[in-house]
RNA sequence: GCUCGGAUGGUGGAACUGGUAGACACGCAGGACUUAAAAUCCUGUUCGCCCUAAAGCGAGUGCGGGUUCGAUUCCCGCUCCGAGUACCA
């Protein structure tokens, strides 16, 4: 028979899920190796050619290691909260489990028919109460912890209250709000529960706090950022404002030092972890207070260049800051007024946009020098930001561009700090270099000397300290929205509880809409009698996108485990993730998040690793090949009946207009299926070039409306699994962003035949021989078993592809039909091409499903050695001709032999050789 | 602006530590088989010049320099494209 892929793919995707083969266990002597993908969220739209990648590139990269001997661990699930769903359950009335469930079935189908080796006896839902039973425990346990300073970790709140009760707040260091109070252990005592949970909620990882939010009073709900478009909703255009309101929010500051310590210790895209680190944004630099002149309150400065501290000119405020109003002057009233208006109608955009214009007031206020004590005039411009460090800067405009800019424009001093600055004149030199001048006490110090004094001169006037400032910002956890995990916590007194454990898990209630209540509480607000102990009000907000998905790799360990988010013993063996893919869209999100839980989780001891995930691999988005057909206009503008192939277009006047890329091959359209397409475009008329219409080609993004959108289902049926999965891996490398084009799958396609043939014979009667190989063959053979083993090891299952074509056109060549070369082929190629290599295997006379836990073959480099090498000889660096030459000959033979020869002689135009470079097995270049 | 990627034939891409640039495919052109089509097989295919052809010559990895016997690969300076980020004091 031929090779049929539709019936070998369907029986033996029937046999794994039958026999169960891939599922693996907790205990082994095998060494462990877990391979993650990044679970996907179910939606209605199904899978496209983009969403495979990644999971094909695991589980080769799986498949292969259980080939060398691992106990892999290769597990999927879904990330089934989300929004999607919601905004469908608001539009139908239909409940988001319901459609999620749909959906996941819908995916299961798809992954399924492209032959993955998933463990799906650990599938998880984060939808699940099962499992969102432990996304709630968790929260509780980052509620009932402290992050303290001292031991660098996070702990039980109790060790909290416990030094509390013996010394008070003297000499806690915690990562906690900035109002927490000083008391002593016998106030402690004395206060009363509820003033103690106030105090304790300043400390929690996980906290109320109040935050801003998007508000959109016409949809009466509260919108991400991605929602929100100039300020209006994206959904309905209508308009959003800023709203206050408390929110439940999780102290991930705490852990932004070891946030990027952890970079260095995971074996990451570069990119990825620059990204992460600018997010976290660390600076090192110091908080300085400058007093006023004639009152009491201060201005609190952040700076990184304490040792310009001398050159400061003025002060800059934001136009936000709190100390402005009152520090404005009557005469300076209107100005400043004015100014704080402009900048409230600038958008973001405008900021953004304009960064080379200058603006700012002066509020007609001095602020005192802390050191040297001189009057320094106060302003307020848009370039200091309120959201960032204290939102006051101390302006050096001889060392800061903005600040020079800023100087020049207003006629401000600009006074040089060191002898090394050059060219103040022109613009700001922020040079480390040479000694301070005009600088008070640190005039002729150098700058490290000149920074450590300073701040002990400043700590010393209680003028201010060192500091570590993060532009990261704590995570808001609360989202006001029906499809989410509901956060366990009731409130008495006002002040939140944790529900008992015992009762976890706090399931979703089920409600008559997914809309916000009438008086704007969130939709869980409408759920009947939905009180805890029947009493007391739940939180009614849900937890965000990201709360599932921050530690499911751990569930994965020992998914139907009812009494714990995983053993002690599964997170033993497991550890942690050897392997993760995905794309990299969620380096400042899903990845950071998980980081920071994982740290927590390990805090706690609950978890081995300090770090989630070792080696991460981003694969490239899959972007959309657009086709496209060219509609001639009339006189009037109006589309007519009749296309004009791309190439003769300019000749006519015609438009552009999508058209599905599935009638398109090789950017000739299918005439017939064209007529199809459309009614209208029954009685199409077409002028043709060379009898063929071809089709405009562009690059989008992948979306129904262009239609460019590419079903794996299609393929597979066509091709075949096995097809699909190489020809996705030949595209290219795996992280590049590449256009999908099927184009070429006819080459992969033919392959895959030409590999089944070498079993068979011509009338397709299955026909291997036991005769011994010759060395070609078994030259082939090792060739490829090293190269898809080094290939491998680097992500580069392109090369692979092209190596394996060789492989079977050499074979081929060879008439090769031997088993000794062929039974070990079938299984180098198991992890790229499962189907057929199942078949052969059994065909072959092995036992059915055993090839997964094979051995790989060993490499064997005598079968690759050469005596003889076709050297490229070059004159002066220019290839001339090949000369076989023995590996095994020292350069002055070689060279001899060079130099006797005719044409290398013709060649140098009888000039003589002034040297000879020699590289064995490599070249032989001869300079005249 | 800053940070990080990238640029190689008509197309996707290969060349791993500096050593024959264009592997492997797609497409295209020509041919074989066939009544025909599909499938399959064979030949050619970086560009330019010369030519019936063979052979030959020259150029060539975004651009301009440099190091080297030798550079797609290393260094310096640009251009363009993509991603991330947004005045971070």
């Amino acid at each position: 028979m031929d090779y049929q892929f539709r019936e070998i793919e369907k029986k033996w995707q029937r046999f794994w899920a039958d026999n169960q083969t891939f599922k693996v266990d907790n205990h082994s002597a095998k060494p462990k190796y877990y391979v993650l993908d990044m679970f996907p969220y179910p939606s209605g739209a199904g899978l496209h050619v983009g969403h495979p990648l990644g999971y094909i590139a695991s589980d080769i990269f799986s498949r292969y290691k259980r080939l060398k001997g691992f106990n892999v661990l290769h597990p999927m699930g879904y990330d089934s909260f989300g929004l999607p769903a919601e905004q469908y359950a608001i539009q139908t009335g239909q409940h988001p489990a319901i459609t999620t469930e749909a959906n996941i079935n819908r995916y299961r189908e798809q992954l399924d028919n492209l032959g993955f080796s998933f463990d799906w006896s650990r599938e998880v839902r984060t939808s699940d109460p099962g499992y969102y039973k432990w996304t709630q425990w968790i929260f509780m346990l980052l509620f009932n912890s402290w992050y303290n300073l001292d031991t660098d970790k996070a702990e039980s709140i109790e060790s909290l209250t416990e030094k509390f009760g013996r010394a008070g707040s003297e000499g806690i260091k915690a990562v906690c709000d900035d109002d927490t109070s000083s008391f002593t252990a016998e106030e402690w005592r004395e206060k009363s529960d509820e003033e103690k949970q106030v105090e304790l909620l300043k400390y929690r990882l996980t906290y109320l706090r109040e935050s801003t939010v998007n508000w959109c009073p016409a949809l009466g709900t509260v919108l991400a950022n991605d929602e929100v478009k100039d300020g209006f909703s994206e959904r309905g255009g209508y308009p959003v404002e800023q709203k206050k309101m408390m929110q439940w929010s999780m102290r991930i500051t705490a852990y932004a030092d070891r946030l990027i310590q952890g970079l260095d210790t995971v074996d990451w895209p570069e990119p990825l972890k620059e990204m992460q680190r600018n997010w976290i944004g660390k600076s090192v630099g110091a908080l300085v207070k400058f007093g006023l002149k004639n009152r009491p309150e201060f201005i609190e400065v952040f700076t990184t260049r304490v040792d310009t501290i001398y050159g400061t000119t003025f002060l800059v405020l934001a136009p936000e800051h709190e100390l402005v109003e009152s520090l404005t002057t009557p005469d300076r009233k209107a100005e400043i007024t004015n100014y704080i208006d402009q900048t409230k109608k600038k958008s973001e955009l405008d900021r953004m946009a304009d960064t080379k214009t200058v603006s700012g007031a002066f509020t007609g206020s001095y602020a005192l020098h802390p050191v040297s004590g001189e009057q320094i005039p106060v302003w307020i411009a848009d370039y200091v930001l309120a959201g960032y460090g204290t939102g006051a800067v101390m302006a050096v405009p001889s060392g800061d561009q903005r600040d020079w800019l800023f100087a020049t424009k207003f006629g401000l001093p600009i006074v040089a700090i060191s002898d090394a600055q050059v060219g103040l004149d022109e613009q700001a030199d922020p040079t480390k270099e040479g000694k301070y001048i005009n600088s008070g006490i640190i005039n002729g110090l150098d700058y490290k000397a000149a920074t450590t004094k300073l701040i002990e001169k400043l700590e010393e006037l209680g003028a201010g300290k060192a500091k570590v400032n993060y532009r990261l910002r704590d995570a808001i956890f609360g989202r006001q929205r029906y499809w989410g995990e509901p956060v366990p916590v009731y409130f008495k007194d006002g002040l939140p509880q944790l529900i008992d454990a015992a009762e976890l898990p706090l399931v979703l209630p089920e409600v008559d809409k997914y809309l916000p209540t009438e008086s704007g509480e969130p939709p869980l607000g409408r759920a009947d009698n939905w009180k805890y102990r029947g009493e007391l009000e739940y939180e009614l907000s849900t937890m965000p996108g990201w709360a599932g998905s921050s530690w499911y790799w751990f569930r994965y360990m020992d998914a139907r485990n009812e009494g714990e988010f995983a053993s002690k013993d599964a997170i033993a063996y497991w550890k942690d993730v050897d392997l993760y893919i995905g794309g990299s869209e969620h380096a400042t999100g899903h990845l950071l998040y998980s980081r920071f839980w994982n740290k927590f989780l390990k805090d706690l001891g609950y978890v081995i690793e300090e770090e989630p995930f070792k080696k991460l691999i981003n694969q490239g988005m899959i972007q959309g090949r657009s086709n496209f057909v060219y509609r001639l206009i009339d006189a009037e503008g109006k589309g007519t009946n009749t296309f004009v192939s791309a190439g003769l277009r300019s000749q006519y006047k015609a438009s552009a207009m999508h058209v599905d890329v599935n009638i398109v091959e090789n950017e000739i359209l299918d005439l017939t299926k064209f007529k199809a397409f459309r009614p209208e475009f029954e009685n199409a008329e077409f002028i043709l070039e060379n009898g063929k219409y071809i089709c405009g080609v562009e690059i989008e993004k992948m979306s129904k409306s262009k239609f460019n959108v590419v079903n794996p289902d299609e393929l597979t049926e066509r091709f075949g699994a096995d097809t699909l999965r190489m020809y996705e891996m030949f595209l290219g490398p795996l992280e590049q962003s590449k256009p999908w084009n099927t184009n070429g799958i006819e080459g992969v396609f033919k392959f895959l035949r030409k590999f089944w043939k070498l079993f068979h014979d011509d009338e397709f009667n299955f026909r291997v021989s036991d005769e011994e190989p010759s060395k070609a063959e078994f030259k082939a053979l090792h060739k490829i078993i090293r190269k898809v083993e080094e290939d491998i090891e680097r992500f580069s299952f392109n090369t692979s592809v092209s190596s394996f074509m060789i492989c079977v056109n050499e074979l081929t060549d060879l008439k090769c039909n031997k088993r000794q070369i062929l039974q070990d082929l079938v299984i180098v190629l198991q992890p790229y091409a499962p189907h057929i290599t199942e078949e052969l295997w059994t065909l072959l006379g092995n036992q059915a499903g055993t090839i997964s836990v094979a051995n790989y073959p060993a490499f064997n480099a005598e079968y690759l050695v050469e005596n003889e090498f076709s050297y490229p000889v070059s004159i002066n660096g220019k290839t001339r001709l090949n000369l076989n030459i023995s590996l095994g000959l020292p350069q002055p033979e070689v060279e001899a032999i060079v130099l006797a020869n005719e044409d290398i002689l013709r060649y140098m135009d009888g000039k003589t050789p002034k040297k000879v470079i020699f590289v064995k097995g490599k070249i032989i270049n001869v300079v005249v």
